[in-house]
RNA sequence: GGAGGGGUUCCCGAGUGGCCAAAGGGGGCAGACUGUAAAUCUGUUGUCGACGACUUCGGUGGUUCGAAUCCACCUCCCUCCA
């Protein structure tokens, strides 16, 4: 039911152009899979996102157990048919709320006491209880229970806190036994350090995942330790399985990522800076409260094929957001993903044609806010 | 005609002798946002030759070491009475 396949290795970087079989469809990698953590991409309705061309998107596991509660969603007939998506589905453990949550929870041995942040009420969460919850929720792909480290800490804590993810990864490939249907990714942690991103790595794939994540990065270090960090991981990883960037979507970090060896990425970037304003591009960011734009009736982007760039002027959007309407938001939020899954098909297109290198020196070239680390 | 209330920096609105270039909000300008506690947050918003100086609180004049704040007159606005 799942399975990945490897297509073509690109000759001078580790890129890769490969597809992932689901239960609910093949995937084209890299992909990039916007972020709906309440069972919604912000203020995109699925028959939009399938316009846009998003294969795949994530959910949370952390936000439906609290709200609305899995075992609603379990009875609603699974969260694809709860939300009206039936394509892929991704769902993130919990792992990351353990560090953008930092002050509502306890870490144990056992796993993570929250406090929840709707309504102060204590929920423990452990490694099979997690499991039981992405079980419910019927994702095609779910993720172990991590901890997803803040940047910086201290070798030593990393350390025990690698150690212990894997103890848990160890227990959520026990609980998941039983329901093979969804593929479960062991998460490689490891913080900053290079000796512990390789221990990790180690560690998870002598578990023998059906995939890996990569976690702990983008959150607040630098970029060059993160491509870093990437380089020492994935030639570690097994070839024939997928690997997955967690929380990357700037445009330089997709580019940089599929360079070295990333498969599928996720983020909120673009739907969050959508909200407040900011259009991705390839030339660069635009905000387009900027007063520049007031009587721009030009697109946003003249090469944009998406929906907005089509048929509304920056002029416009700018008003939208001025007038903090909706319906900027929503146009916002539709360029952006549009534009990172159009750079995701050009990347796609530029590994198979074999000239990748070539088309990430033609992006940072054109992009005025990103240069290539190197 | 009589009685009362009021005119504050782009707007609304605090302030009633020094700690006031003047609270707070709005608006404006700009920045941030990376497995979503985010349709959010932050900075800035009189002028300049700018760690200091200058011009501002309806107008004019006055009191005072010192006035957005006190006094006089003028002017405009609002409410009530006739």
């Amino acid at each position: 039911m799942f399975e990945y396949t490897l297509k073509k290795k690109d000759p001078k970087s580790m890129a890769r152009r490969g597809s992932l079989q689901t239960p609910h469809g093949e995937i084209q990698t890299p992909v990039f899979m916007p972020v709906g953590t309440q069972a919604t991409v912000k203020s995109m309705d699925p028959h939009e996102l399938k316009e846009i061309g998003s294969q795949i998107i994530l959910s949370n596991t952390y936000h439906l157990y609290l709200r609305p509660g899995h075992e609603l969603i379990k009875k609603a007939g699974g969260l694809h048919k709860f939300m009206n998506w039936d394509r892929p589905i991704l769902t993130d453990s919990g792992g990351f709320q353990v560090f953008s949550l930092q002050d509502n929870r306890k870490i144990t041995e056992e796993g993570v006491m929250f406090q929840s942040h709707i309504d102060g009420s204590k929920h423990m969460f452990t490694p099979e209880l997690v499991m039981e919850i992405q079980n419910a929720l019927g994702s095609d792909i779910i993720m172990a229970f991590d901890e997803c480290a803040p940047w910086p800490s201290e070798h030593d804590y990393v350390k025990k806190s690698l150690e212990r993810t894997t103890r848990w990864a160890k227990r959520c490939k026990e609980a998941h036994k039983k329901t093979e249907k969804q593929a479960l990714f062991g998460i490689v942690q490891g913080g900053g350090y290079e000796d512990l991103r390789r221990q990790s790595a180690k560690e998870l794939v002598e578990l023998d995942f059906p995939g890996y994540s990569i976690g702990g990065l983008s959150v607040g270090e630098p970029k060059n330790i993160m491509y870093d960090m990437l380089e020492i991981t994935t030639p570690l990883l097994p070839e024939n399985k997928p690997r997955y960037l967690m929380g990357v979507g700037s445009m330089d970090a997709l580019v940089e990522g599929v360079m070295r060896g990333v498969d599928m990425f996720d983020c909120v970037l673009p739907t969050r800076t959508a909200r407040t304003g900011t259009f991705l591009t390839m030339k660069g960011k635009i905000n387009i409260m900027n007063a520049q734009y007031a009587e721009d009736l030009s697109p946003v982007d003249e090469q944009c094929t998406c929906y907005t760039c089509q048929n509304y002027s920056r002029a416009y959007l700018r008003h939208l957001f001025k007038a903090k309407e909706i319906l900027g938001a929503r146009l916002a939020t539709w360029h952006n993903i549009h534009a990172l899954h159009d750079l995701m098909g050009k990347i796609r297109e530029s590994i198979e044609q074999d000239r990748f290198l070539e088309f990430r020196k033609e992006f940072f070239d054109n992009n005025r806010d990103y240069s290539a680390y190197n």
